[in-house]
RNA sequence: GGGCAGCUAGCUCAGUUGGUUAGAGCGCCACGUUCACACCGUGGAGGUCACAGGUUCGAAUCCUGUGCUGCCCACCA
């Protein structure tokens, strides 16, 4: 019998485990039609950079449910992948290349950028997919894919041209964050709002030529008076006492429905609006007669001749009611631009600076043109009014440069029709998104179906498998490309906004089309890449081989669960629902389980350049990655993200310092206790990098790296008495024989409710009930109370086998239950217990037991083991060793002094302990000296109750008499406390007639198990008070 | 501005459809290392369940309101 060492070994383990797995392939997948499938993509992680702990998260809960189906028999596939990134990925190597070698994209070019990203890639990548296997994930890493790799690529080249052969692809103009710096276009999710000091300025705008009875003039404002260069018009509502009619009614519907708080402020509005009435109306009604009458005013410092047009975008009941236009600068004025037939002037050049349009400030900078402007506007009289004002002003996350707005031409998917299926889906339960509520934020967010802005002005992605061509005509398309299937084209003035006669857009489902010039025109590759979510919208079925009819995809799609988190439920979620549907006819998923997001202990989300991220591999080397995953699993609860305290570990002395916002970016940290510096990631200097690292961790971790011990130390125990043990079935299905002591039908039914319960959570998405319930009984129950128990049975080699037998069973079972959320140490204790039992078998084993627990079954213990009565038995034998232990600890007895004890207690409690007096002999140290209904104690005796018995426990002189008269007297006021609400309770008339009969025949027993204990407790304070006096 | 959460022990969190004396882990206190495990054992202390009303025989739980915190979306001439 081998004995395993005092301490688990993660490091040792975890390598063990993976080629054992790896070596056996056990989380390979293959599409062989019989069983029924479960399958899960991965949300692939950016190749940015390395995964942190909400990737651990993620992948964590993967895998707990991969490995549950996996030993539930079900053909399971985990696919792997990584995710190219677009902006992300390009804005980090651009900016390495100009802090390394002071080069810009420009300098290097498309081609040489984008390999030295492939360079990235590969670097990263590697990086990636070993921390996932290193948290153990078990993906099918024969598969692994990523969205830019030529399987993906045709899938998204197959997609775009469906897409636009059915008319859903458009070309349009759109409002784009540019960023000036890296002189790109960032998304929507990549500029952060940051509140600065600013001005609202007021410009006087004169009216050419007035009529008599006509202003002279219009005020505007604005928080940006350079864009003023681009103004093509002033606007003013076409009937502003309707709008204001309209705005004052929406109000009192409010005020009606108001609440006190909120009335007062309501009722200014509306007393604004009245005054408003007076004092602005009439001139904006006279405004929207001259705009009728195509009436113009002068644009200030440039003298351009601007027309005043009525349109509703202008708000009578805001400023002056007159509003400037600037179609190419924002979202609002382009659209007014669309509809009142307005010039776009573009101001800027893709660098930031001002040009031709703007004049004499052609070449000035955003910053430099404002001052100008408006010392300019000053000096001619046009500046009416300076208000201080705070700006949300946007920039972008990759520069940190202030976004400028501009005018691009984009292309666009409509999602009109694309959306309604997939509002269907989840609205009918379809697709399940766990918890439900996160249903809200995906309807809300495809309710408004917003056409999806796809192209990109970036060179690392999917490039658009679109061609420009001009000065042609459909039958020289038509000559070019014959009947070929995967080519398409649509004249560019079929977009309005775009179009020129004659030009056209040729879509193609290959790289290349083949030819260079159409009827000796030039055929121009669109230069613009696709969205990275394009690519990832497709993620389920282009991994699995669309457009391809694979048998991969026959079998695993559509999927079985997405797991993410909810900052990405419409990025990503709706998007892959809705391309899913469109490309196989079939949704992608039928769940979606949105998981928690980490947040550090200030309730911030943790990032790099905050520095208060963690990173996995520093818990898994010093914890284990069991402990990571138990950690994680037991923080997805569903109600509410996770708030993670973080610490630095002094990696001297291994002292815990707490990670503040003090001290989370600095470069070295002293250790308070050993006085020795460490590292962190913001080391720089030579004299910093050369300090030893410290690592941020998380106390919140060690509880799973304690429960590793502790089976560790379980299974130690179970082998050491394992001498001389035949191996032989663990025990039958069926109803446990009547002649099973009281433990081990315990046992078996603790492990048919835990089974069922851990079951039930994992199925419902509760990680962390799962976790806990796993945790409790592995750790109170089967080890604190049925381990100990047993310790008096082996030492009896007639009562031995049965122990030995009961023992295997439950740690079997706990590892197998256990596995999926900590597969390692499961694994390694799995593979010492098959060195000494490897013939053992559970009933939910067909033949013998698995090599490995990884692809052992799933236990499926009878119904017939559950048994509340034994449970609760049980329990009042866990409560009888308690009572004792407590009047030991009370009295300071040492451990090793057996002392004696008596149980008074009604014949059924007699029958049930009887058996047990062994077991409650060893477990608290004592002498049993009666038992039964007409036991009475030792005089002087102390005495307690405990689950309806009451416990005499001669302590002779060992008693300290002042402290157990202190303690009991305490325990009578409490009880007496009970008593009395109690009582009230049951005189309660109402109480009584109305409330369930099982609940008020409880309260009835309780009152009289109480009042028994207050009896006991009186006597025996009396007795102990007497006992005071006469010493 | 709209929406969604959260507020329970010193800290981080559980608490299923209202019904035991509201739980866990960590931390804290006391005692304890021959006998699986000090990454441990035994016992203990610690909570007006944010606040105010309401519904109910009964509220941490349901309703209304208030406060604070966080997140998402929209908007900001």
């Amino acid at each position: 019998m081998h004995e395993l060492p005092k301490h688990y070994d993660h490091a040792a383990a975890q390598k063990r485990c993976r080629e054992l797995w790896d070596a056996g392939q056990f989380w390979h997948a293959e599409p062989d039609g019989d069983r029924p499938a479960f399958s899960v993509v991965i949300p692939p992680p950016n190749v940015t950079g390395a995964l942190h702990l909400g990737h651990a998260l993620n992948n964590t809960l993967q895998d707990i449910l991969v490995r549950t189906r996996r030993m539930q028999g079900f053909n399971t596939l985990w696919m792997p992948g990584t995710d190219h990134a677009g902006i992300a990925t390009q804005a980090v190597v651009e900016r390495r290349l100009l802090e390394e070698e002071q080069q810009s994209r420009h300098d290097l070019g498309r081609e040489k950028l984008v390999e030295r990203i492939w360079a990235w890639k590969e670097q990263y990548e590697t990086r990636i997919l070993g921390q996932l296997r290193d948290l153990g994930a078990s993906c099918d890493w024969d598969r692994t894919r990523f969205t830019l790799d030529e399987q993906c690529g045709r899938a998204v080249r197959e997609t775009f041209f469906r897409l636009f052969k059915q008319g859903l692809v458009r070309r349009g103009k759109r409002l784009v964050n540019w960023d000036t710096f890296l002189q790109t276009a960032v998304s929507d999710d990549e500029v952060f709002h940051e509140e600065v000091k600013g001005h609202f300025w007021h410009i006087r705008y004169d009216v050419i030529d007035p009529l008599p009875g006509e202003p002279t003039e219009v005020a505007v404002a604005t928080t940006r008076p350079e864009t003023l260069l681009g103004d093509t018009a002033v606007a003013v509502h076409p009937d502003p006492a309707a709008a204001l009619d309209a705005v004052e009614a929406e109000l009192r519907t409010k005020l009606a429905a108001a609440s006190a708080k909120e009335r007062p402020q309501i009722e200014q509005e509306c007393a604004d609006i009245a005054s408003r009435r007076d004092a602005v109306l009439p001139l904006l009604v006279t405004l929207a007669e001259m705009a009728r009458a195509g009436r113009r005013v002068r644009l200030p410092l440039l003298n351009r001749e601007i027309p005043l047009v009525a349109d509703e975008w202008a708000k009578p009941e805001l400023g002056s009611g007159c509003v400037k236009i600037t179609p190419a600068h924002d979202p609002n004025d382009y659209e007014v631009g669309l509809r009142q037939n307005l010039p776009m002037l573009n101001i800027l050049n893709p660098d930031g600076t001002l040009n031709a349009e703007a004049g004499t400030y052609q070449g000035l900078t955003i910053r430099q043109a404002r001052t100008r402007v408006v010392a300019d506007l000053d000096a001619a009289g046009q500046l009416l009014q300076v208000e201080d004002r705070l700006i949300e002003l946007a920039h972008s996350d990759r520069s940190k440069t202030p976004i400028e707005p501009y005018l691009a031409d984009q292309w666009f998917i409509r999602m009109a029709d694309l959306a309604d299926p997939a509002l269907a889906a989840v609205n009918d339960g379809t697709i399940t998104i766990h918890p439900p509520r996160y249903a809200k934020s995906y309807l809300d967010w495809l309710g408004e179906k917003r056409d999806w802005p796809v192209s990109r002005q970036l060179w690392w992605g999917h490039q658009i498998p679109i061609w420009h061509v001009a000065d042609v005509t459909e039958p020289d398309l038509k000559a070019a490309f014959g009947d070929r299937e995967d080519v398409a084209w649509t004249a560019a003035g079929d977009s309005p906004e775009t179009g020129l006669p004659g030009t056209w857009f040729v879509c193609a489902t290959t790289e290349s089309l083949g030819l260079e010039t159409i009827a000796g025109q030039p055929l121009t590759r669109d230069p613009d890449v696709l969205d990275t979510w394009f690519s990832s919208a497709l993620w389920p079925h282009s991994t699995l081989g669309w457009p391809e009819a694979t048998p991969e995809l026959a079998t695993f799609y559509p999927t079985t669960t997405l797991v993410t988190s909810r900052d990405i439920i419409t990025l990503w979620v709706a998007r892959m629902v809705i391309m899913g549907l469109f490309n196989t006819g079939e949704f992608p998923f039928h769940a979606v389980a949105i998981h928690p997001k980490i947040l550090d202990r200030y309730g911030e989300t943790m990032s790099k350049s905050k520095g208060n991220g963690v990173d996995p591999l520093d818990i898994i080397d010093l914890l284990g990655a069991d402990a990571l995953r138990f950690g994680m699993a037991s923080m997805a609860t569903e109600t509410q993200d996770v708030r993670m305290p973080v610490e630095f570990q002094c990696p001297t002395c291994s002292t815990r310092i707490d990670q503040t916002t003090a001290n989370r970016t600095k470069p070295r940290i002293e250790c308070p206790k050993c006085h020795e510096a460490f590292r962190t990631q913001w080391a720089t200097t030579a004299e910093d990098l050369a300090l030893p690292r410290g690592s941020a961790v998380s106390e919140r971790f060690e509880s799973g790296r304690n429960f590793s011990n502790k089976l560790w130390n379980a299974t130690r125990f179970v082998l050491m008495h394992l001498e001389g043990y035949h191996a032989r079935e663990l025990v039958t299905e069926g109803t446990p024989a009547d002649n099973l002591p009281l433990e081990d039908r315990w046992l078996l039914s603790r492990l048919a409710t835990v089974t069922a319960e851990v079951t039930t959570a994992i199925d419902g998405y509760h990680f962390a009930e799962a976790a806990r319930i796993l945790y409790a009984f592995a750790w109170d129950e089967y080890c604190s109370a049925y381990l100990e128990l047993c310790k008096s049975r082996l030492a009896d080699p007639d009562n031995r086998d049965g122990a030995r037998r009961m023992l295997l069973l439950g740690l079997d079972t706990i590892l197998r239950l256990l596995h999926p959320i900590m597969p390692f140490v499961t694994e390694e204790i799995w593979q010492h217990l098959g060195h000494a039992v490897a013939d053992r078998r559970c009933p939910w084993d067909s033949e013998c037991v698995a090599s490995a627990v990884m692809i052992a079954s799933w236990p499926t213990p009878s119904a017939a083991w559950r048994d509340a009565v034994t449970e609760e038995r049980f329990n009042t034998f866990l409560a009888v060793v308690s009572g004792i232990r407590e009047i030991r600890a009370r009295q300071n007895v040492p451990p090793k002094t057996v002392i004696d004890v008596a149980i008074r207690c009604a014949a059924t409690t007699m029958d049930l302990l009887e058996p047990m007096q062994a077991a409650i002999a060893s477990m608290a140290s004592c002498n049993l000296t009666g038992l039964g209904p007409e036991t009475a104690g030792a005089p002087g005796a102390a005495e307690t109750t405990a689950a309806g018995c009451d416990l005499f426990i001669d302590l002779a002189d060992l008693i300290d008499v002042n402290a157990e008269i202190e303690r009991i007297s305490r325990d009578l006021e409490k009880l007496t406390g009970l008593i009395k609400a109690k009582r009230g309770k049951l005189a309660n008339d109402k109480f009584t007639a109305r409330a369930p009969a099982a609940v008020v025949e409880k309260e009835r027993s309780q009152l009289a198990e109480f009042e028994h204990a207050a009896e006991k407790q009186g006597a025996a304070l009396n007795a102990l008070r007497q006992r005071q006096a006469s010493t």
